[in-house]
DNA sequence: GAGTGGTCTAGACCACGCG
DNA sequence: GCGTGGTCTAGACCACTCA
């Protein structure tokens, strides 16, 4: 690994398009990243000191810090000066939630509290076609179905469909996800070590159902936001269908563009 | 400003809660953030080699880069390898409509080719009270006001309303907003030099009344997206506020949560 | 005081763009 | 071939945490 100058990443591709040149610390951050995924440093634990990586790998501290630079930017690690580098976790009261971009119109979630959780239905079924498309499964491969109503206060807000792979999810019960303290993701951590990386939505406006409606209170019709997202572990592997139907009369869709 | 160990950020302040320990790289930061406000080096322009700015910093090259990573992590410069860095605009091919998230059900944008504007109105007007509160205006202030339809193909999908500080946008016509081609964001920094860094947006689902329903083609009732947002230019000054309402029928809005 | 991440430097060499 | 940004190193010192 040391002194390797402009060492392409892989073997026997030497007909490919592009050279690929990858920098020392991109192929460090790979090793890294290899060892995330076979599950080395659990969630919330630290990882070696960037010194020892360096040791390690045989590299500079210098190299290390940039592919440990990089993962922290991308959410995967998180660093803590005078006390190491720790694997990040859905944990984390910095960024509980950080997935859900719902706010309330006044005040902020902090005000609000914790969602109450109803779990209206948890049970393992066959993918159905589209479902099996998202999660990169085969159409029929037996996937987990939760359905739930997130409340703040008495107000019921969100209505969400969730879909898990079952072969990672196995005995997941309504239970675990009405009971556990904290965001659901933080769980799927703990229970099934399945960590969510990243997530993509796409968002509409729809009019409620009549099974909607009554679930969220509201009368049939109602504008609703609908958010459709697919969320991601290590290696772009998706990890969950989710459906949500929210009210935005007294919350709103909050993004930042940079 | 060569040297100085742990210098704090301003003089005076002796009594503050906090040292206010500021590293060297985001002292540099901050006065090549004056010289983009200031507009010593023009959107599109490079800016000095990171051995100029070293030099006349009296800074090593690292220190100068770290601040260029930041600034470039945040959009507003951008670095081309052999040929320098630049003031980032919003006319580049990579990058444009940035700040536009929604997205054709199929295809992408490319395969859309550029939307068509519709011009309804564009006038100054005294800012209503909630527009001068969200663009930091006193109420009565001058605002030009905009509305627009934009359609892809043949068909109106984005209905806007945009108010803009008549102090920074004077003499703005219909047919600038409408003959510009190029996102409006790129013709703002053309003509009246104020470049959109950073944006928020507040999303709700709403219904379409009469008049929005007639200008979007849609049935009375229809639920359309609502955004709501407020983009910002150096400094974190508000510049524009515009109020959008998306059709959703063909099109979503596509996030990426990180 | 030992150990961790964070900053800063100086210098070498590499990849890229362009004349 | 030169100038640009990009990578890598080695070493010094600083700020923070905790025992």
């Amino acid at each position: 690994m040391a002194h390797l100058p402009s060492s392409s990443a892989g073997p026997g591709l030497a007909d490919a398009a592009t050279p690929a040149f990858s920098p020392l610390y991109q192929q460090i951050k790979a090793l890294i990243l290899e060892s995330l995924q076979a599950g080395e440093w659990k969630p919330g634990e630290a990882i070696p000191s960037e010194m020892d990586l360096a040791g390690r790998f045989r590299v500079s501290q210098g190299t290390v810090r940039k592919a440990i630079d990089e993962l922290a930017a991308e959410n995967l690690l998180l660093r803590r000066q005078g006390k190491g580098t720790f694997v990040a976790t859905h944990s984390e009261q910095q960024v509980r939630y950080r997935f859900l971009k719902l706010m309330p119109d006044a005040g902020d979630l902090a005000s609000e509290g914790q969602p109450q959780r109803e779990v209206l239905e948890c049970r393992r079924v066959r993918a159905p076609a589209e479902v099996a498309r998202m999660l990169a499964l085969r159409a029929g491969d037996a996937v987990v179905q939760v359905r739930r109503v997130l409340s703040f206060g008495t107000v019921p807000t969100i209505l969400e469909d969730l879909w898990l792979p079952g072969a990672f999810f196995k005995g997941l019960t309504a239970q675990q996800m009405a009971g556990y303290h904290g965001p659901t993701y933080a769980m799927f951590e703990v229970e099934f070590g399945v960590r969510m990386v990243r997530a993509e939505e796409k968002i509409r406006a729809v009019a409620a159902d009549a099974v909607q409606a009554e679930l969220l209170q509201v009368p049939h019709h109602t504008p609703l936001l609908s958010v459709e997202r697919v969320a991601y572990t290590y290696n772009d592997a998706p990890m969950e269908l989710r459906r949500g139907l929210y009210r935005t009369d007294t919350h709103h869709y909050r993004n930042e563009l940079n």
